[in-house]
DNA sequence: GCCAACGTTGGC
DNA sequence: GCCAACGTTGGC
């Protein structure tokens, strides 16, 4: 199976690019992701897959660099921990609802791409990002789209 | 702060 | 199984 890319969203006033930068082997557990459609597919991604760091709730929204899979799915803690804003209760520890995986810094942009930049982009008009009430916080990019948005960030 | 879009919950 | 109510997301 050929790598595949993704864009991971991150409200950087909670986590941002420079925390994963100035994070220990510049690594970091996605934790927290509490939405089925976006747990399959962090099931879905390989090590090796990238995917771009996307700062929602942000101004601009932007996307600002890229990560690497270095893990790939397992158990998100959190689930079975009743302190956790993460918990739930109804996560079965023999059978774990939900999955988190390790994403590495991987590069910076030259310059943010910005949401409105990509919405001018004809290229890229069926993003997933882009659609109508779109929110998922773990979505696929194609191929193509992801040169298309390296080129825009200047790597 | 507003609000549209979406997902989840729970009564029936 | 339906669907209203509610909570969340996230752009603006």
């Amino acid at each position: 199976m050929a790598r595949r890319y993704w864009l991971l969203k991150s409200e950087p006033s909670t986590f941002s690019f420079d925390d994963l930068r100035a994070s220990p082997r510049r690594t970091t557990r996605w934790e927290g992701v509490r939405n089925y459609q976006a747990r399959n597919l962090l099931r879905e991604m390989k090590r090796g897959d990238e995917a771009l760091f996307y700062h929602s709730n942000a101004d601009p929204p932007a996307a600002v660099g890229t990560v690497t899979l270095v893990r790939e799915a397992y158990p998100d803690a959190d689930q079975f921990d009743p302190s956790s804003p993460y918990h739930d209760a109804k996560s079965d520890p023999a059978d774990p609802r939900w999955v988190m995986v390790d994403v590495r810094y991987g590069k910076a942009f030259a310059r943010p791409v910005t949401l409105p930049e990509l919405r001018a982009r004809k290229s890229l008009a069926g993003m997933v990002l882009l659609r109508k009430g779109s929110r998922l916080s773990v979505q696929p990019v194609s191929a193509a789209e992801w040169r298309t948005i390296l080129k825009l960030g200047g790597l």
